[in-house]
DNA sequence: ATTTAAATTTAGACTTGTCTAAAATTTTTA
DNA sequence: TAAAAATTTTAGACAAGTCTAAATTTAAAT
């Protein structure tokens, strides 16, 4: 249906607009690692399929049917990050680049009897939302610790970051979703937080606390 | 690793050096559903990283190097089968397109799991040996019903023909594997085989005897 | 042993997706 | 608001993989 290019164009400029209305040339071709000309040479095949808005010099976004393109392959990436690390076990800071690939898999037949398989999931090994197969998807209501005041707490509950280094970080802290703290204090010099966790207290930089996020 | 053209043409060479030693290019083209201009380009590029054995106009075989990557290629295609089918739910004639996307999901680390996940399965829903980790795997020791001299009887463990019709059609006759079957008799005037099952008697071509293949 | 036929290869072109370098547009700054 | 800076687009080129048509080589047939 879409070339590999495609979809990953579709996909990144679905992640940036979770943070910008509208999203530019430079932005795209900073989160594919690609150059500027090639993203306007792809938008302008993509507006040719009526899978973005796209003027030049504008900044472009997804139309209703780029999306729901863009939901399914994050939908596939999520499911198959679950299946990863539930059924082999894999670690949550192993499972992205192989996901990256899995998502292409065409066959959407494949992807809801996989979802079937493993009951249903509704938020991969991240914290974040599986859209089901009609693309709805109960939105993230997550606030970084970074936010919280001091005596809040909340259970830890996604990432903003999803670089395997943060990953195994947290890994190491007994940072990881599900994870209950509460903020002791936070430190004025360099908004350094102290967490208070079951038996340990843990100092975190303002940067983590920054790309960890809370259920309140 | 290799690209995805590079991968389908091993895989065909490996297929078609299962019946020949030596594998002409318009065989590969009839396998790949290309042209011969096409083959010639890409066993150059082939023979260049020594993969294959080709030169011009003789014909090519695989390297060493070639067999083992085609292996692989094999190895995932099967475990991936035997998982559609045995956890997905799907049924044998279903899962070809699927696992021809499949087997070029790169990581071997996955693709080990996968098999310890499903209990390291030796044959793939069509009575295909998986090689395991290292390339090995126990050959096909099988001979087509239409090879049986009458009275003879055995245990349906493999097919010739993968397409999904003959599949079909083998399912509705109850022809799946491991089901016992003895000859017990054929017509002369076109080879038709009447099989005894085990409640009731079947008469199949030709043409079905030669694609259905039992363990002595 | 030629000629004919079949198979294979080469030559040149096309598509997709990428790049560099230069031109055009927008934004920022003075 | 006009110059400078940043962003974006265009133009032209390249690599991978494919194709058609023509040329070459091998195999088959008289």
């Amino acid at each position: 249906m879409y070339t590999l290019a495609e979809e990953n164009y579709l996909k990144a400029i679905y992640k940036l607009s979770l943070t910008d209305d509208s999203v530019s040339t430079n932005q795209i071709a900073a989160e594919l690692c690609t150059k500027a000309s090639s993203v306007t040479d792809m938008l302008r095949k993509l507006a040719d399929k009526a899978l973005v808005n796209y003027a030049r010099y504008q900044g472009v976004s997804l139309t209703k049917a780029g999306n729901k393109v863009a939901l399914n392959i994050v939908r596939k990436h999520r499911l198959w990050e679950y299946f990863l690390v539930e059924k082999l076990n894999f670690k949550w800071d192993e499972v992205h680049d192989m996901a990256e690939e899995m998502e292409h898999i065409s066959s959407n037949e494949l992807i809801n009897r996989l979802e079937e398989f493993m009951g249903y999931p509704t938020r991969d090994p991240h914290g974040d939302p599986i859209p089901d197969s009609h693309g709805n998807f109960r939105a993230h209501d997550l606030k970084p610790i970074s936010t919280m005041p001091v005596n809040a707490g909340g259970i830890i509950s996604g990432v903003r970051d999803h670089s395997a280094a943060f990953l195994q970080y947290l890994e190491k802290q007994n940072l990881v979703i599900g994870r209950y703290i509460t903020v002791k204090e936070i430190i004025t010099y360099d908004n350094t937080v102290v967490l208070q966790m079951e038996n340990k207290e843990l100092q975190i930089s303002h940067e983590v606390a920054n790309n960890l996020l809370i259920a309140l």
